[in-house]
DNA sequence: CGGCTAAGTCTAAGG
DNA sequence: TCCTTAGACTTA
């Protein structure tokens, strides 16, 4: 079977981005002889893997046949054809919470080797594979015996004794108040703190030190947010604004029988010299206003705590790990500055069930458990101080922290199934702590100007639904689009006077639909569209942009989410507000009469304009120019297109192809021009049909097809490039861009041809779009470590715009920072780490401006070429 | 009858 | 019968 690296032409064995990546890399591979370093070798073995996954899971199937396209009916079903998903637990994985497995690797149990459920899973034999269920199932019981023992008659107590890494100490259970301390009756067994929650709060100098020594030394370490009603981050559905209370950890970490940690022999887990221990730990980051001294000293060992959990050795377990990285960021508050968490590496169990399925958009922690866990195990999310009692919460997050590493470790063992892994650990996971960043900042925005800006627009929409209510001869509701058709083209008839007799048609009626380029068709022929289509563009702007923007504002200024499992293809996504989404066109408006002044007749409008940089500090954009353009270029390797950008890099390749095709010089091009341009290029590439282009490009469907046909015919590869993924698709039943980044589409063998050319033009889009995502995530984070890594430099990233990175700079730092941005992003043509080699050079444009809406390219290093346009 | 949800439409972004 | 997002709105 041909897979697409092959296809590609080039090994695309990816390399760690970042050092903290690297240590994880090492860490988890180490003592894992068989894992290449070889793409093609490492192919095999997932060959293998999957091989005895499939056998294995036609043992376990239970005939679940779970539909997940809840989010887009057109995106791909989430599974495989044929096999399932449904994995089978990992044999290594046994070993951490049970029993010593024969073939244990000495290796694994170095106090930096990972645990050893980070290591792949090769033995295709289904027989073994029983083997491990039956271990599997022994260690449930087991556990269940535990929980029984766990639970002991509950008394208050002021501090019970009870031992801490084997030492006495106080044992507090998870609390609220420091006065009011709840202890248990069996302190004095030795097993007690693998039973509860070690209030860090409560432990003496002796217990913090071996603390943080046990933080050094763990084998892996799972973390979850807790909120204020006992609910965690792996509840199913999240509070708006959820207030966290602390932070859960399970600490599992290896004893050895003659180390100083060393505990007694009853709990010996591995009994072969060493044990794996699991210790749950309690962090509260909520500061208490009662504190005072003692307060600040908690605070500052915590934060020790916290800042060791950062650079944390052993793999980190987080579900949603973004929200932890902020929270963290959060506790440091000032003294703490982002560049702290650049580093982290927090395995995100939804990030890697997203890499194996992006169609599936945002599954639960029960979601996944259920999916990717044997049906056997089944979580409680809701458990909450309002319907439990504290102990009982208590033990649901400690049961489901361990789930939680079941599930990571499972994951972990898919991605590599499916070739995701180094994806997974030198992309996604590394662009987590750049996201939190991101999140933490906030832009000022004026909100007296907002609202004096909102008060226009609206005085402008009265005007315009009233003009609207006149010139239609009655009075309609001018947001509906149903009422708009009936009077346009059921009472006014413009569809029939109109000399294009192909207007696009709503499928169920006859009628043409009201969509922009149908009124622009009309707009002629009657003042109702023009008007119409202002409204709808003042409306926009007042509704999403202004009125939207002030909704999402928290104490005078907004902040994004930002979704990094929210795309099919591997794009960000934002929200409240999408900042994405903010128009990058003033409109102009129309003084309405009632407002006061009368110097013009027109104000501009610029949403992007409300963004303003704080003081002494000035917005500077990186934008990759033609990326999609130029990742088409290297994937088809046709040498028409490679030679435009080869030759004039420094030119404007739209501009090249518009005067090209319009037979203008390229200078007289204007940016609408060139925008069409774009349009139609894209349009083209991604399998628009011609009336499609017709209706694009406002020419005849002949003119669209002589335009198209000779497209093509100039860069005659792109067909090739085209054709081979569509045939690559249908073989596989998938697409990969060129990180790896798969997009299953089963539709693609569908029978109706409909859904099977909308598939085919899924997987061509996918393949560039989504190796253009990958190729601007890359840069967030190169540019993000290094500025971490530069001792003065300070400028911050604060949005993602696709292609564009937005920064906010130090007036001062500018030239030095921009230098510094081109440089980083313009060599990711070469990322020999990831053996990535691109066949176009990369292009950056810079600009910069006080305001987002106000942002002028920024000088370059000059060239002789560079000279001015007069046109 | 008013709130609620789901689906459809439209427009902004990006390529 | 270019693709992929978010968001606001209507309609049923």
């Amino acid at each position: 079977m041909e897979n697409y690296e092959a296809f590609l032409g080039f090994d695309l064995c990816k390399v760690p981005l970042s050092s903290a990546a690297q240590k994880i890399m090492s860490a988890v591979h180490s003592g894992d002889s068989v894992e290449s370093k070889n793409w093609r070798e490492s192919e095999k073995t997932a060959e293998v893997v999957n091989n005895s996954r499939i056998k294995y899971s036609v043992l376990l199937e239970n005939g679940k046949n779970q539909s997940l396209e809840k989010r887009n009916l057109n995106s791909s079903t989430s599974q495989t054809s044929g096999s399932s998903i449904k994995l089978c637990p990992p044999s290594s994985s046994i070993r951490l919470t049970d029993q010593p497995s024969a073939d244990q690797n000495q290796k694994n149990v170095s106090s930096l080797a990972p645990p050893s459920c980070f290591i792949p899973q090769r033995n295709p034999e289904a027989s073994v594979l029983q083997k491990t269920e039956s271990k599997r199932t022994h260690f449930l019981k087991e556990n269940k015996n535990n929980e029984k023992r766990e639970m002991p008659v509950n008394l208050k107590r002021k501090h019970g004794a009870c031992h801490f890494s084997g030492k006495t100490n106080k044992h507090v259970a998870l609390e609220e108040n420091a006065d009011e301390v709840e202890a248990h009756l069996n302190c004095g067994n030795a097993r007690a703190c693998e039973n509860h929650f070690c209030d860090v709060r409560y432990l003496d100098d002796l217990e913090k030190s071996q603390l943080v020594e046990m933080l050094k030394q763990a084998v892996a370490v799972v973390v979850t947010l807790m909120y204020e009603d006992g609910s965690t981050q792996l509840r199913a559905e999240q509070a708006l604004f959820p207030s966290v209370k602390g932070i859960a950890v399970l600490l599992q970490s290896r004893v050895d029988s003659s180390g100083p940690l060393d505990v007694s022999a009853s709990d010996s887990v591995l009994g072969e010299g060493s044990t794996l221990r699991d210790q749950y730990i309690y962090l509260q980051t909520e500061h208490s206003s009662t504190g005072g001294q003692e307060q600040e000293a908690y605070n500052q060992f915590a934060r020790k705590v916290l800042f060791q959990m950062l650079k944390c050795k052993c793999p980190v377990v987080c579900f949603n790990a973004k929200d932890f990285v902020r929270t963290v960021l959060q506790f440091f508050g000032k003294d703490g500055s982002w560049k702290h968490v650049v580093h982290f590496i927090g395995l995100d169990p939804r990030i890697a069930a997203w890499l194996i399925d992006p169609g599936d958009a945002a599954p639960s922690f029960e979601d996944l458990v259920a999916k990717y866990l044997e049906s056997s195990i089944s979580v409680k999310v809701n458990c909450t101080y309002g319907n439990s009692s504290r102990n009982v919460v208590n033990q649901n997050v400690r049961v489901n922290l361990k789930i939680l590493h079941k599930l990571m470790t499972g994951l972990c063992s898919q991605l590599k199934v499916y070739g995701l892994w180094q994806l997974f650990c030198t992309l996604e996971l590394p662009l987590i702590p750049v996201l939190a960043v991101m999140e933490s900042h906030s832009f000022q925005v004026n909100r007296e100007e907002m609202e004096r800006t909102s008060a226009l627009l609206g005085s402008r929409l009265k005007e315009l639904e009233q003009e609207a209510h006149f010139v239609a001869g009655e009075q309609f509701l001018i947001t509906s689009n149903n009422q708009l058709q009936e009077i346009l083209f059921g009472k006014l008839k413009l569809h029939l006077l109109s000399p294009r007799e192909t207007l696009p048609r709503t499928g169920l009626q006859r009628l043409p639909s009201t969509s922009e380029s149908v009124l622009s068709a009309v707009q002629d022929l009657h003042p109702l569209p023009k008007i119409i289509l202002e409204y709808r563009r003042v409306h926009k702007t007042k509704s999403a942009f202004v009125d939207g923007l002030l909704a999402c504002m928290r104490k005078g200024s907004i902040s994004s989410t930002w979704n990094q499992t929210g795309t099919v293809t591997g794009r960000l996504s934002a929200r409240h507000p999408n900042i994405q989404g903010i128009s990058k066109h003033p409109i102009q408006i129309t003084k309405p009469q009632n407002v006061k002044g009368t110097e013009g007749t027109m104000l501009t409008i610029s949403p992007r304009s409300m963004f303003v940089a704080p003081e002494g500090h000035t917005f500077l954009a990186a934008d990759f120019s033609q990326i999609e353009l130029r990742i088409l270029a290297h994937l088809s390797g046709d040498p028409e297109l490679l030679k435009l950008f080869q030759e004039s890099e420094r030119n404007d390749v739209f501009s090249i192809l518009t005067s090209q095709w319009k037979d203008i010089t390229p200078e007289c091009v204007t940016r609408a021009d060139r925008e069409q341009t774009k349009k139609v290029v894209y349009s083209a590439v991604y399998g628009a049909g011609k009336e499609r282009l017709a209706a694009c490009l406002g020419v005849t469907v002949q003119e669209a097809a002589r335009f198209l046909e000779s497209f093509l015919q100039k860069y005659k590869k792109i067909k090739d490039f085209v054709q081979t993924t569509i045939a690559q698709c249908h073989q596989t039943g998938y697409v990969a861009s060129i990180t790896g980044r798969r997009r299953p589409l089963p539709r693609v063998r569908a029978q109706d041809r409909q859904l099977r050319a909308q598939a085919e033009r899924q997987a061509v889009n996918f393949v560039v779009q989504g190796s253009a995502a990958d190729l601007c995530k890359i840069a967030m984070i190169h540019v993000f470590t290094a500025v971490a890594a530069s001792p003065t430099l300070t400028a911050r990233l604060v949005a993602q715009i696709h292609d564009e990175l937005l920064f906010e700079v130090e007036d001062s730092q500018i030239p030095e920072f921009a230098a510094l941005v081109r440089g980083t992003m313009e060599s990711l043509q070469n990322v020999p780490a990831l053996e990535l080699q691109l066949q176009v050079p990369l292009k950056v444009s810079l600009s910069a401006g006080h305001t987002w809406g106000h942002l002028v390219p920024l000088q370059e290093a000059p060239r002789p070429s560079d000279q001015p346009t007069s046109c």
